[in-house]
RNA sequence: GCAGGGGUGGUCGAGUGGCUAAUGGCACCGGGCUGUAAACCCGGCAGACUAACGUCUUACGUAGGUUCGAAUCCUACCCCCUGCA
């Protein structure tokens, strides 16, 4: 049977790199894609006019977040995320797998599920795999994420199987009963977990495989290990991941981390580093990154990155953004955001363009050499009085 | 003119004899941020020397004085604020 949902167009030769599509009710998304994240149904700092006009085609919000405000149910009676939103292309949700790691005290972890004490008001709250399911259900997105508990790291090997088992016994619940609700629009991704030991990230694979989803993401990276291990981990299960699903490496990262996950196989990525860094005053460029606080860009009339052509580049000075950001105005957000996103964006499409004419191996040695060794002369000129 | 209060580091403002190169806020400088408890967090912030422990110099309106020791006490002067004339 033909898989409408996700069709690989072109492997890459030299690396397991491949672009692809995705086919949801909303729209179509190329792959390697970046996903903004919008955790409470936006984009911080940015509208969703400025999304389309960086031709996201999808994005993230957050299971756990919206269900302790607005309320998933009040979000259905009006509609639906995307409607509530007015964002009338793709979007994915997030379990609230993450918030069962980055909440750490505020939580208690359960078979049944997990316990959290709201971090706005304190009140006590639960969410199970089945809760999970029906609040991505009534929020209506495109992508579903199982119900999963994001391992801490450092995990003891002994620490990592029992929280890769909780996943499994929780997907195979999220799978019955997003399968007792779906209306057929939905598609619901399990989860990865085992930290960093392949073994483990075999066996919790061939579990979920078992149960069987429309696509299969790695979660439990980028929280803390050494950047080695993260490639590492990505490098040897991805090849193992089905090559006719998406691949999706939550959470994941930096421009860097996202050129070389992609050369390990990774169709999909969301982060928050491109909006939450914009709003401290870091952007990205392809000559490595800036902090427009420094104040060496006080007299710059440079864009912020000279290489881009978004809209903030194209009109606003490095000197003026800094000025903004010094002041506390919103608009340094604003703009920052917007160019980060545009920078993260313009790089997938860089990637995918760079598969698509057999290029990419050239592309990523490229591209790689000129963001860090420009990051590297940046820290020369930084230490230099 | 009389009475009272006050002058502290870029700034506001603590500090009333040694633990004070001087709390704290702001400003400034720098770093961090990876499925968002984040328009946040951390660090530096008199000068010089040192890889570092640290050492030295100059500092609390100005000039003297008391004391082993002063931003803190005394004297004079300068300036500011408030009230009364």
């Amino acid at each position: 049977m033909k898989n409408h949902f996700f069709q690989v167009q072109a492997q890459d030769r030299d690396s397991q790199a491949r672009i692809g599509l995705i086919t949801t009710a909303h729209s179509q998304i190329e792959t390697p894609v970046f996903m903004p994240v919008g955790t409470r149904g936006t984009v911080k700092a940015l509208t969703q006019e400025m999304l389309e006009t960086l031709d996201a085609r999808i994005i993230l919000g957050n299971t756990y977040h919206l269900f302790l405000r607005p309320g998933h149910e009040l979000i259905a009676e009006l509609g639906g995320l995307h409607k509530f939103m007015a964002w009338p292309l793709s979007l994915l949700t997030d379990s609230g797998g993450f918030q069962v790691f980055s909440l750490g005290e505020l939580r208690k972890i359960k078979e049944e599920g997990v316990e959290f004490r709201s971090h706005l008001d304190g009140s006590k709250q639960f969410i199970s795999p089945e809760i999970s399911m029906q609040i991505q259900h009534a929020l209506g997105s495109d992508i579903v994420m199982a119900f999963d508990e994001c391992t801490p790291y450092p995990a003891t090997h002994d620490e990592a199987r029992k929280s890769l088992e909780l996943t499994s016994r929780w997907a195979r619940r999220s799978r019955v009963e997003f399968d007792r609700l779906n209306h057929g629009q939905q598609n619901l991704f399990g989860i990865i977990q085992g930290s960093v030991y392949h073994d483990l990230r075999q066996q919790s694979l061939e579990q979920l495989l078992e149960i069987g989803f429309a696509g299969y993401a790695i979660g439990g990276l980028s929280v803390g290990e050494e950047k080695s291990l993260m490639y590492d981990t990505t490098e040897f299960i991805a090849p193992l991941m089905p090559t006719d699903k998406p691949r999706y490496l939550m959470g994941v990262g930096t421009p860097e981390d996202l050129v070389e996950s992609v050369a390990r196989g990774v169709d999909m990525f969301d982060c928050v580093m491109p909006t939450r860094n914009a709003r401290n005053g870091q952007v990205f460029t392809a000559r490595g990154k800036l902090n427009v606080r420094n104040a060496r860009y006080a007299k710059e009339q440079k864009p912020l990155d000279e290489d881009c052509a978004c809209a903030v580049c194209r009109r606003y000075s490095r000197a003026y953004i800094r000025h903004l950001y010094l002041n506390d105005e919103m608009l340094a957000s604003i703009l920052c955001s917007y160019h980060n996103l545009a920078f993260y964006l313009d790089l997938m499409r860089q990637i995918r363009q760079s598969i698509a004419l057999g290029e990419f191996t050239a592309f990523r040695a490229c591209f790689l050499s000129k963001y860090q060794s420009a990051m590297n002369s940046n820290k020369i000129i930084a230490n230099d009085p």
